[in-house]
DNA sequence: AGTTTGAAAATTATCTATAATTTTGAAATC
DNA sequence: GATTTCAAAATTATAGATAATTTTCAAACT
């Protein structure tokens, strides 16, 4: 009897919002306007305010008081801040469950990066490199840490959508690989140094700008 | 302009209950029942339950659906876990920070050194402490970083206010000079370096059970 | 023409009320 | 005496309604 969730209302509106967000469905700054939500899902206000609490809280939502809540602005900077507090926090969550590592997990994590080389679409491609980073640090079993990861990621995979470089799936796959071939060698602290540098690369390529050109927004002051 | 705060209601309070669920006042497992905390604020059930939200976001409640939201419970485990984020959190923090911290900062973070000395209870030493750790770090201009670090705090006190050793006074306010000691000749990595053992240190040690011992060092405040 | 003013509309934040669910407690049963 | 049953009380979650604030937009003014 594992049934455990019947998904509450807030947290189904807040799903369902946070993945327009990510998805770049909703622009960043433009205004979630409760009573339109309430009418959407045809709830009332109160749980779509816990919706919007529930967003602001995972950082893709801003709320100002009386003036209401717009979706949350990112820029290159806080693209940087998240890949760094990515590395920081994955890197320690690899090295407790380093040790919890099997085998069948190892496979589905290769698994997972196999799904990101046949990956149709650059959905698909995420999903299935969030489904590798969480195979590998899940069994630490630290789930405030594992939480925190979470959000990280959503952020991370918003930036992903609204800027995506072609060059991106080759470079992670090759990561991946290695990180998996350091693990099953039992090389867990080799593993995560690749892992750092694996999350941080993502804020470190320049990115095309509104106007056409690019520039370079990582800038590790040493 | 300066940014005013009117203090919504719900962040009101949401932070009164934080102070009460970090102080130890209400107990773990206790429940929060919406409408008693209602009355005495002389307010209705929706800023609460955001409030509840909130709090859940902070990681010091949890909420069960139909059932309510009761203060988090927090074991050893997790306590180890939120040493462990924050000594890796923070060390970025405080590697960012960095290159911007002036002797002045320096200075002040001095001055919270000597408060927590010359604290008079548990509660002031641990507000003088975490100004420090707040100064050293705030420079790295990361917003989302920082707001982590804060709930990491947050629960970090918790586990100080219910389980407090007379040896951490001694061994903090010796960490803390030898951090300002390398943050002052320019050596950021060494300062991080005992950031890091300093932070972990507070989830290595053995704890007494915190049953019932630990409320008479509560008594002091009321 | 551009700016300012002010009333109407839209929106947020809160309160009161209602439905649904869970907890409680005592009587009935084994 | 311990357990089960079941109705009453308490509590949660949502809906509907109201007050307060902000935004909008057009007319008046410089």
């Amino acid at each position: 009897m594992a049934k455990e969730k019947p998904e509450t209302l807030p947290v189904r509106i807040s799903r369902i919002l946070a993945e327009r967000i990510i998805s770049g469905q909703i622009e960043p700054g433009a205004r979630l306007r409760q009573d339109h939500v309430a009418v959407e899902f045809g709830a009332s206000h109160v749980p779509v305010r816990e919706a919007f609490q529930r967003l602001e809280a995972q950082g893709l939502a801003v709320s100002e008081p009386r003036r209401g809540v717009r979706v949350a602005a990112f820029d290159l900077r806080e693209v940087r801040e998240v890949a760094e507090m990515r590395a920081a926090l994955e890197v320690l969550a690899l090295r407790h469950a380093g040790p919890h590592l099997t085998r069948a997990m190892l496979d589905e994590a290769e698994d997972a990066t196999r799904a990101g080389d046949n990956s149709p679409d650059v959905r698909a491609w995420e999903e299935a490199n969030r489904r590798f980073h969480r195979l590998i640090v899940t069994p630490c079993a630290m789930p405030r840490l594992l939480a925190a990861i979470d959000d990280l990621h959503a952020a991370s995979a918003r930036f992903l959508f609204s800027a995506w470089r072609s060059d991106w799936e080759a470079r992670t796959d090759h990561d991946h690989r290695a990180i998996l071939a350091a693990l099953r060698a039992g090389q867990v602290e080799e593993a995560a140094a690749i892992l750092a540098r694996h999350v941080q690369w993502i804020g470190s390529k320049p990115v095309r700008t509104a106007a056409g050109g690019t520039r370079d927004i990582f800038a590790i002051q040493g």
